[in-house]
DNA sequence: GAAAAAAGTTGAACCGGTTCAGTTTTGCAG
DNA sequence: CTGCAAAACTGAACCGGTTCAACTTTTTTC
């Protein structure tokens, strides 16, 4: 009895996925009208609509996909953090950095950004912000990894320091977002560096 | 010649800010209809859209004095920092806190950081920015003179701790004007103790 | 001070995301 | 099988921010 019902609701649901995905490489998210994702996934705007809440939600879902992938790679960084404390952190967001347009553009992920911002009570907002928590927790995991591998001094607050490093790796995703002609490099150059100011002070002196 | 032209301008100007303000306190920002704005100000639709671009653009009017007179109060933290490296941080993050709800709730606050990240190459998004600029360098001028007067250890690299300690209360703030339930004292709590932690470690040891 | 140019005003129409009343399809009971 | 209730589908209409071609008012020119 595999359910028609079902069958057809998960069809359609990669469908319009689908298809919203390849319009929005193609001509970007705010070009893709919802007529012509529906069109190409074969269904009516209204049906559309049955699936999805929003025409942002479809953005949900690739999110999603880049933040859990994301996160799984940023285990093996916390389980064996490489070398002393700047290059583990620094390795840790090089993994969030360089995966994060291989799903989204930056237009994709200002409009999520702004989205989760604008509409708090949406179940889109609140998905987005649990990944971001998630994001952060995995940071005050390695910094306390590291200070359990002696490689952070004793009396440092873990937690303080790696929400805080978070929120700063953030931050500068979204000035990255937010700046059409700034490259990678310069981001990674620009929170390496305040990595660099951090661990100087709270890292212990050790082999650099 | 006080130029009839100008004089109908500036009050016209006026009159739509004015009706704005009163329709978004009343009502709040996504409830406010254009033309209700128009009509309050005794101004068409057409006319509204002479003097703004978009409607996040009365926002803008009310953000930039917000923010402005938040940098003047804070000029006064800068040039004299009450007690040790903690206090004086935390006297200025009071400052920008403590002012924010005075023109804007926090909906509105929502609603210019979305439009400034959702819409980056906008005169709003790049004053928005502008702003946030000021009150980074802000909180660095503050690191630095704490340097100078010996309350942060002299390796620091105050411009990399100022910027990150900004970029920690900005988003702080975001997850505060996201979260309805949230109190303006748990906000300050949430980052004093990341001063707190922070101050730990590159304050000088000295009176507390 | 008349006429032309420039600047400003207007509201109906546009646009695209979202809704909803009516229709079709599916699953199930008898 | 048949009939019926539930679920899903549909597209025309809605809504509110934004645009624009026609119109008015102010300023400038001669």
């Amino acid at each position: 009895m595999a359910g028609l019902r079902e069958r057809q609701k998960a069809k359609r649901h990669r469908a319009i996925i689908q298809a919203a995905s390849t319009l929005f490489k193609q001509n970007g998210y705010e070009a893709a009208r919802i007529e012509a994702i529906a069109e190409v996934a074969e269904v009516s705007v209204g049906t559309f609509y049955n699936y999805f809440e929003h025409k942002a939600d479809l953005l949900l879902a690739i999110v999603t996909m880049e933040v859990e992938e994301v996160l799984n790679q940023g285990e093996g960084v916390v389980a064996a953090p490489p070398g002393d404390a700047y290059e583990a952190i620094c390795a840790l967001v090089a993994t969030y950095y360089d995966h994060s347009l291989v799903y989204l553009t930056k237009e994709m992920w200002r409009t999520a950004m702004a989205f989760s911002i604008q509409s708090p009570d949406t179940p889109f907002s609140r998905r987005y912000r649990e990944l971001d928590h998630q994001l952060s927790e995995q940071v005050v995991a390695l910094m306390t990894r590291l200070q359990q591998g002696g490689q952070l001094r004793a009396g440092v607050d873990t937690r303080a320091f790696g929400e805080l490093t978070f929120l700063g790796l953030n931050g500068l995703f979204t000035t990255y977002t937010v700046t059409e002609g700034m490259a990678l490099e310069e981001l990674k150059a620009g929170m390496f560096r305040q990595v660099r100011a951090l661990t100087a002070q709270i890292g212990t002196p050790d082999a650099a």
